[in-house]
RNA sequence: GCUAGUGUGGCUCAACGGUAGAGCAGCUGACUUGUAAUCAGCAGGUUGGGGGUUCGAUUCCCUUCACUAGCUCCA
């Protein structure tokens, strides 16, 4: 498996020079850089090419007639000298050359007898054993030199490519099934919230359906953390510079913040996080080793200027909510909160069905240590603490670098949209730092004043981005208990209206979220609006149930009905509300 | 932010240098309907905004805004 795995990377790499020839061939003024292969194919990156998805036709083309010729792949190995000598007319390689470290073997890949790469390998013999290669040309973007914003912006081709022709098949499939079960195209067609550019970009506007499944996880996610002894707080949402300038805030992330509001000697700014006032609401109140820990939580607005490029509907907005707690310990009670947190995370995420998400151990970039606030001990100290944790509550667990928050490393959850991107759902951090920069403390039990420990957490982490996850993750087919509208009710001909309406209030009056359609359209077109917007219960009234005083049932996913009494069917419905099925 | 692409009525799309068109949704009327689209009619757009080229621009050019993809970023 693995090795038919390898081979398949052989093959993609070798696609990729084909891929770079075809292209010096069209375009014999293209530099090259890289092209390595990737998980569903591969990329190359050239400079000076300015192309559109109108020419990929003909760069297939190319690229089969290239595969087509039967090129043998040749390795050379050079010395530095020639190597450099021989991509004198290539800046990108000779870099790449320059700084390959003094004892490396330099290999150079010929294919045919025009064309040359620096390559490590290995590749196919000849451009003949990519015959049955499938592949197709994905689409063209920027990228950046090396990965870095300060260098020049290449232009990269992405490249689909299987060995097995039905595995490209797949891979397309399932970039269209994507394309329907996006978040973006499920909140417009469930009229769930937009955007207006009049208002702001980035700036979700929740339409009366976004409400009623924002009010639903908002009210269960709060119920969970007062049942686990947190303590709610409403805090507004902005505050004084000084804040975040105590906070240190400021100094480090300014560039993410709205610009300050200036006002006589004053200025404000939107918070793009709630720790700030959260840490001084533990420092209104004297605290005892006793008190502790102190689990303060808010369902709170915040507002970060994300950059244009990164927003992206519900996922990634500049004004958005969190499911925030801040948690005030001892040091030696950070083990049980922790666990406490994750014990939480499992318990959420078990409710909403998910199962494809990862834990991830967010460390600091050792490299960059000066990005950091605090010494290596403390952070060598959380670090580990994390890992411990991580390892005895048994969840996987993968470590990252540079991945942790100025204050402090943390456990993120990170679970992949439907585009493919990686984002993190929820996540846990260990902080020193606020404590100190705001001097917080407690008096322990010899009498001592001394500093907590902050446990930052989040677990359905913002609202909007977990709403966007949960409809991906549904495909729109939300649980009842989260449908804005959890039972339709129709009628056949006008005759049953009144009969509709009284079973309309009374679902009404048990609080189900029901709506009655009077419409003079055909039974078979109502239906057809409501199954469209995934309705899980569909409730046909004519002349028949009016005489028994009965509903026929049309259950989301059937096309049968059940008939029954509505007392029956309301405890149905509760029941289900109530246990939060799927 | 960067590179590229896209931008036509609420939605999905058409036209393409010569007075902007369809389906769905909406509204009105007829029908009173039994499980995924009844019929007819009406209304709805200065083709994202601004500027330019042209006798004439939705179509070409510039600029700006928004969206999309990727790169960078993500406290």
């Amino acid at each position: 498996m693995l090795e038919e795995n390898e081979k398949q990377q052989m093959y993609r790499h070798s696609m990729s020079h084909v891929l770079a020839k075809a292209i010096k061939e069209l375009y014999p003024n293209v530099k090259l850089a890289i092209g390595p292969a990737i998980d569903n194919g591969f990329y190359y990156d050239f400079d000076n090419l300015t192309i559109s998805q109108e020419d990929f036709p003909k760069i297939e083309e190319k690229m089969k007639e290239i595969i087509a010729r039967n090129e043998d792949f040749t390795r050379d190995e050079v010395s530095r000298e020639t190597a450099l000598e021989l991509f004198k007319d290539e800046p990108y390689k000779v870099e790449l050359i320059k700084d390959l470290p003094n004892d490396a073997v330099i290999s150079v890949y010929h294919t045919g007898s025009d064309f040359y790469d620096l390559c490590r390998g290995p590749h196919v013999d000849n451009t003949k054993f990519l015959r049955g290669f499938s592949f197709k040309l994905n689409r063209v973007n920027g990228a950046y030199w090396r990965g870095s914003e300060k260098n020049k912006m290449l232009t990269r081709i992405y490249v689909y490519g299987f060995l097995n022709k039905d595995d490209l098949k797949e891979c397309l499939r399932l970039e269209e099934e994507a394309k329907e079960r996006d978040h973006r195209k499920l909140g417009k067609d469930l009229n769930i919230f937009m955007f207006n550019e009049l208002i702001g970009k980035g700036l979700p506007v929740y339409l009366p359906n976004g409400f009623t499944i924002r009010k639903a996880l908002s009210d269960y996610i709060v119920d969970k953390e007062l049942a686990q002894g947190y303590q709610h707080v409403i805090t507004p949402s902005l505050g004084n510079v000084n804040l975040y300038k105590t906070s240190g805030h400021w100094d480090h992330y300014k560039e993410y913040m709205f610009p300050a509001m200036e006002l006589d000697d004053e200025a404000y700014v939107l918070r793009p996080m709630n720790c700030p006032h959260h840490m001084l609401i533990y420092k209104n109140f004297q605290h005892s080793y006793r008190d502790l820990p102190l689990r303060i939580a808010e369902i709170a607005n915040d507002f970060r200027f994300e950059t244009s490029g990164t927003l992206c509907g519900l996922e990634r907005v500049r004004a958005f909510t969190q499911n925030d707690s801040h948690i005030f310990c001892r040091p030696d009670q950070i083990k049980e909160e922790v666990e406490g947190v994750i014990k939480l995370i499992l318990d959420v995420y078990k409710d909403f069905g998910l199962k494809n998400y990862k834990f991830r151990l967010s460390l600091r970039d050792k490299n960059n240590a000066e990005k950091y606030f605090g010494n290596d001990g403390l952070w060598e100290k959380s670090e580990s603490a994390l890992r411990e944790i991580l390892s005895n509550s048994g969840a996987e667990y993968y470590e990252a670098e540079g991945e942790a928050a100025f204050y402090g490393p943390k456990i993120d959850v990170q679970v992949k949209s439907a585009i493919g991107h990686d984002i993190t759902l929820s996540t846990v951090q260990l902080d020193y730092q606020l404590p100190e920069k705001f001097e917080l403390e407690y008096i322990d039990e010899h009498n001592e004043r001394v500093r907590p420990v902050v446990i930052h957490r989040a677990i359905l982490g913002s609202l909007d981005r977990s709403l966007a996850f949960i409809l991906e993750e549904t495909k729109g087919i939300l649980p009842v208990w989260l449908s804005p509208v959890q039972v339709k009710i129709l009628t056949v001909s006008e005759k049953n209206d009144d009969y509709a309406k009284s079973v309309y209030t009374n679902l009404k009056l048990s609080k189900i979220r029901a709506e009655l359609d009077l419409s003079n359209e055909s039974v078979g077109k109502k239906i057809r609006s409501a199954v469209l917007n995934k309705i899980p219960y569909i409730l046909v009234l004519g002349d028949k149930e009016m005489a028994e005083n009965t509903i026929a049932v049309r259950e989301r996913g059937s096309k049968d009905t059940t008939t029954m009494e509505l007392s029956e069917f309301k405890q149905k419905v509760l029941k289900q509300i109530e246990n939060k099925n799927l």
